[in-house]
DNA sequence: CATGAATGAGAATTCATTCAT
DNA sequence: CATGAATGAATTCTCATTCAT
C-alpha cells in the first residue's frame, strides 16, 4: 500500500490528506493544511473534490481498490480454497502493514460516522467481501470446508478476524510487523479452537 | 442493553446523548441538543462531565462495564471452556443486539478517531480480551483447545468475528435479530472452515 | 494597608478578592474562586454584595478611606505645608508599598475601564485630591509657595507623580521599597527641576 | 492623533475598534461590532489579529509608535532642554487631547489588567521614557537643570503628571482642552511648588 | 443567614467553501 | 486551471446570578 505518487496533483493531495489525518484525525484536519502540505492553494482542492469528505471517499476508494485489485488477481489463479484463502489473509495483512499513516484511515478514521460508513460499506467492501465468500463456495463445493456455514458469514467472520487484528495492530504502539499473524489466522480460520 | 434510568441527572445526560448521537453522530450533535433532550440547561452538562468527550468517554465506560460484568459472570461458573464461550458469544450479540442506539455509539461512534481509540482500548477493552483469554486457557487446560494457537491472539480473534458481526447488523438496515448469529459464531470459533 | 481581618464574612471576602485578583486580574477571577478562599458559598457573596462589580467598589473605597483618613490625621496637625505635604508623600508610598496585591489591585484593577472609573474618581478621589489641595492652599496663604499656580491643578500634578511611583512600582518586579522613593518626590514637587 | 486610515483593512478594523472600546470599553466590545463598524466579516478580523487582545495590543503600538516619533523629532533640534521639555509637554497634552476616543484607548482601557501592563510597559513606555531622560540629562549638563535628581526617576514624574492630566481630561466631561493644561504643567515641572 | 446546584445568555474563534482575479 | 483573501454560520464552554432548601 506504499504510495506512488504519480506527481498528479489529485495525487498529491489524496497523499497529503493521509499523512494529516493520520497525525490529527479527519476532524482536526484542515483543508487548508492538506493543501499546504500538498503544495496547492486552498480553494484548488475544491477543483478535484467537491468538498472535505470527498476526500475522505477517495481516500476509502484508492485502498480498497488496491485490496479488491490484488483479491481478484489471486483468485484467478487456479489453487486450492485453502491456499487462496492463506494468501488472500497473507496479502490483507501485508496490505495494511505496509503503511501505517494509511492504516489508521483504513481502521480509524474512515469509520467515524455511522452516516460515512453508510455510504461505504455496501459497495466496495461488500465486493471484497465478496471475493472471500467466493473461495469459501469454492472450498465447501470441492468438499474442502465444511458446507454447514453460509458462505457470507464465514466471509464476514474472516473479515472480522483480519479486521481486528489490523486495528490492533494500529492501536499498538509496538514495532510489529502486522504479517506476522497471517499464519495464527490462517490457523483460526481454517481450524478453529476445536481440537 | 436496555437503559434503565434511575432518573439521576447524569444518567438522563448519558441516556440522551445516546440517542442524539446515534441518530447524528457524534460531531454533529450538540451539547444544546443533549441538554435539550435532558431537559437541563446546557450549563449543567458541564457539571458532571468536563466536556463533550468525557460524555462519550463515559458513554464507553458504561457499556463496557455492562460487557464485562457479564462477561465476569458466566465465567465463574463451572462450565467447560466451550459452553463458556458459547455463553459469551451469546451475551455478547445479545447485549449489543438489545439496543440499536447503543451499538450505533458502541460500533462506529466511539471509534472516530485514533487519538480517542487510544485512550479508550487499553484499559477496559483489554479486560474484555482477558476474560475471553482465560476461557481459551482454560480449554487448553482442559484439552478441548488445541494448545497451537496463543490465547491472546484468539481472544482478540474472536472479538473481532463479534465485533464484524455487530457492525454489520447495526449497518444493515434490515430487522434481524443480532442474536440469530450466535450459533454460526460458535460453529465457526469453535470449528474453524475445516471439515 | 496591610489587611487585618475583623474576621467578619465580609471582610473575608474582600480580603479573598483581593489576592485573588491580584493574581489573576479581575475578569479572570471568578466570583467561585473569591467565595472558595473566603471559605463561604458562591451564594453567600451575593448576601454582602449586590454584585461582582460591587467587591471592587468596596474595594477601592475600603482602600480609598484609608488613605484619606491617614490624610486628615496629617492635615489637623500644626505643621508647615512643605511638611505636611512631605508627610502625604510620605504617606501614600507608605500605604501603597505595603501590600503589593492590594496595590495591584488600586493601580491596576480598579481602572478596568471608563464606565467604572468614572464612578470612582469624583466621589472619593475627589477628597483625596481636596486634602492635598489645602495644603497647597495653605503653602500659597503662608507665602510658602507659589501663588501662579491652580491648587487644584498641583494636586493633581502631585497625585499623578505618586501614582506614576506606585504604578511604576507594581509593574517592576524587582524588590524595591516604593518609600524609597519619598525623598525625591518631595524634592520634584516642591523644588521642580530648575535650579 | 487623528486617524487617517490608509483604508487598508488592518486600519479600518483598528480604528473601528478604537471607536467602539471607547464607548462600551473593551470587555463589552464584541469582535463582531468591531467586524461590523470596519465593514468586515467577523472571521476577516482573524486574518489580521490572533485574536481580541491583538487588537489592543495594536492599538497601543500605534499610538505609542506616534508619541515616539514626535518626541524623537523634537529632540533632534538643537533646543535648550527646558524649550524641548517644554514642547514634548505640549505636544504630548495635544496628540493626546486631539482625538477623544482614542484617548479613553490610552489612557484607560489599556491598562485592564496587570497581565497586559507588563507586556506593555517595557519595551515602548520605557522608549518614551528615555526620550524625556535624555532631556533632564541635557538639563542637568548644560547647567539648566538641578543635579540632584536622578533623570530617570524624573522622566517618570514628568510622566506621571502628563498622564495624570490626560486621564482627568477623559474622565471629566467638560469640554476643556487638554493642550490648556501645558503652561501650567511646564511650570509645575521646570518650578515645583517653591517660591 | 447560608448553601451550592442549576441556569442560560453570551462571545470568541474556527474553518469549509466561494469567487474575483 | 490556480489562487488565497474573505466569508459567516455554527458551537463549545464559562460564569455571574438565582432560589429552593
Amino acid at each position: 500500500m506504499a504510495r506512488v505518487s504519480d506527481g498528479s496533483k489529485k495525487t498529491r493531495i489524496l497523499d497529503s490528506a493521509v499523512v494529516e489525518i493520520a497525525q490529527r484525525g479527519y476532524n482536526q484536519t484542515t483543508v487548508a493544511r492538506i493543501a499546504k502540505r500538498a503544495g496547492v492553494a486552498d480553494g484548488t482542492i475544491y477543483l478535484y473534490f467537491k468538498n472535505k469528505e470527498e476526500i475522505l471517499f477517495s481516500l476509502f476508494e484508492r485502498a480498497m481498490g488496491r485490496f479488491i485489485e490484488t483479491g481478484r488477481t489471486r483468485l484467478n489463479e487456479s489453487l486450492s480454497a485453502s491456499e487462496k484463502l492463506k494468501q488472500i489473509i497473507e496479502l490483507h495483512l501485508t496490505l495494511v502493514g505496509e503503511d501505517r499513516d494509511q492504516a489508521i484511515i483504513t481502521q480509524v478514521e474512515l469509520r467515524h460516522s455511522l452516516h460515512f460508513m453508510d455510504q461505504l460499506s455496501r459497495a466496495q467492501v461488500g465486493e471484497y467481501l465478496g471475493i472471500i465468500g467466493q473461495v469459501v463456495v469454492q472450498g465447501q463445493e470441492t468438499g474442502e470446508f465444511r458446507k454447514d456455514l453460509d458462505p457470507v458469514f464465514a466471509a464476514k467472520a474472516i473479515f472480522g478476524v483480519l479486521d481486528e487484528m489490523a486495528t490492533d495492530w494500529v492501536l499498538s504502539h509496538r514495532n510489529t510487523r502486522l504479517e506476522s499473524k497471517a499464519p495464527s489466522v490462517v490457523e483460526f480460520v481454517l481450524g478453529g479452537l476445536k481440537k
